[in-house]
RNA sequence: GGACAGGUGGCUGAGUGGUCAAAAGCAGCAGACUGUAAAUCUGCCGACCCAUGCGGUCUACGGAGGUUCGAACCCUCCCCUGUCCA
């Protein structure tokens, strides 16, 4: 690839390069010298189970190691006991050794998916920066005003909404600058809640006579709904290691808007060819519905492959479009003694937590009953709560509880 | 250290002695409509229980006490946050 042609891939998709010249630049002077940029990445400790939001990012590092250069994945432990102070995060309790090797060796299965072993170096920002002295924080603090950390967007928020900012979070942006410096980093990527973040290290790294690394971007991805980033606590994420079809079945629940985000940060594809999709679909010619299964199934085959990827549009075609049950739907053995209302068998089989919600929820119209295995199954709705129905006398019954399915059989056959 | 303003359900935010499990909005959940999309409409939305009734029990308005037949609302002390002053 020529230099114009390896920028261009690796600005793909980027939101931000600081500077595009001075990377084109760092470039040119590791293809003379046969020497690969170091490009660093930082990761919380306390989040090890990775999702389709990280890889948008680790897609970004593997773009770096496709053109040969060294990617270090940083595990932020020290950092992480001060918390980013981004986002309402409470502070964090400090973790011990143990956890945080576990969660590295959590990682490094997970990300080894996108990432090239051999080009992948881990490491831990405690081992430098557990070794700094009192004098060491201090002249660190001394190359940065309060001023200038207080431009970070968070904290004149937080400052103008008059909520607390603890002097300890005025650190963090200090600490993660100071991996670049320790590193001698040529590039740093982040999420664009980074940017504050990766500009410390910039600024600090001329302060310790070293080069500025560049810093780039990237888009943070929004979760399911559309509107709030992908996180675990929010809990609109898809997991990388969620079974196909799970996997399938959430990303078909995305809006068509989504879709194309999707479709630029989650693919390989090139901004061109998705724009021709979204003609197509303006145009009348393709179908959204069927442009979702299609991403879907790439990003299913991203992590299960293109067979597991196929099957799970097919039971996903058959489960919502022919409503066929699935096939892998357990039964439940259930053991009644006479006729029992409705919502207690609810409650006790574990389908509702709870009578009340049982209750709530049959009242509302979310509980469907099939009985008899016929498939496509033959739902009634029941809006009784206090029905009584003699389980016993059926084989099998399936329970729609709103989006959930479950059947049971009677023990007594 | 001083003066002042605040702390209400997942969030925002009303309520200032009973009719308050607490307005309203957002989020969430369920239903209708669809393409398991969006938009829209409807219902639910502290927990639990049953005899399912405009039913009952418990927990809740920063914390602990107190006044009162009765407190989110009044009093006392404490904790927390913010603003201004030093």
């Amino acid at each position: 690839m020529t230099i114009d042609e390896q920028l261009a891939y690796l600005t793909k998709g980027a939101e931000e390069t600081i500077r595009a010249e001075e990377l084109r630049a760092k470039l040119e002077r590791a293809a003379k010298t046969g020497k690969p940029l170091l490009v660093k990445v930082g990761f919380d400790p306390t989040a090890p189970d990775i999702h389709l939001g990280h890889t948008v990012l680790i897609r970004k590092m593997k773009h770096f190691q496709d053109l040969g250069h060294r990617v270090i994945f940083l595990i932020g432990d020290f950092t992480g006991l001060i918390g980013d102070p981004s986002g309402q995060n409470v502070t964090r309790k400090p973790m011990t050794p143990e956890q945080i090797t576990a969660n590295a060796e959590t990682y490094k299965k997970q990300v080894f998916k996108i990432l090239d072993h051999k080009k992948t170096q881990v490491d831990f920002n405690s081992k430098w920066l557990g070794q700094l002295t009192g004098r060491d924080w201090i002249t660190l603090c001394s190359k940065y005003t309060v001023a200038r950390i207080l431009e970070r967007d968070d904290f004149s928020k937080r400052m103008k909404e008059q909520r607390p900012i603890a002097i300890h979070e005025l650190l963090y942006p200090l600490a993660q600058g100071y991996d670049s410096v320790a590193l001698e980093c040529d590039v740093e990527l982040g999420g664009t809640d980074q940017k504050f973040n990766l500009l410390v290290g910039r600024n600090l790294q001329p302060e310790y006579g070293q080069e500025s690394q560049v810093i780039m971007t990237m888009p943070i991805l929004e979760g399911l709904d559309g509107v709030q980033k992908m996180s675990k606590s929010l809990g609109n994420y898809v997991g990388i290691n969620e079974p196909p079809a799970e996997m399938f079945g959430k990303l078909m629940s995305i809006s068509d808007d989504l879709m194309w985000r999707y479709h630029l940060l989650l693919t390989d594809m090139t901004p061109a060819q998705i724009d021709e999709l979204k003609k197509s679909v303006a145009a009348g010619t393709a179908h959204p519905l069927d442009m979702k299964k299609a991403l879907a199934r790439r990003i299913v085959a991203d992590f299960h492959g293109v067979n597991a990827a196929a099957q799970a549009e097919k039971d996903f075609e058959a489960q919502f479009q022919k409503e066929t049950l699935p096939s892998d739907l357990p039964t439940q053995p259930f053991e009644a003694s006479g006729p029992l209302k409705l919502y207690r068998f609810l409650a006790d089989t574990g389908v509702a937590p709870s009578g009340s919600v049982a209750q709530r929820k049959i009242k509302e119209g979310a509980v469907d009953l099939c009985f008899g295995d016929a498939d496509p199954p033959k739902w009634e709705r029941v809006t009784d709560p206090t029905l009584e129905i003699d389980f016993g006398k059926y084989s099998v019954v399936t329970v729609r509880f709103g989006k959930r399915l479950h059947r049971f059989h009677s023990k007594r056959n």
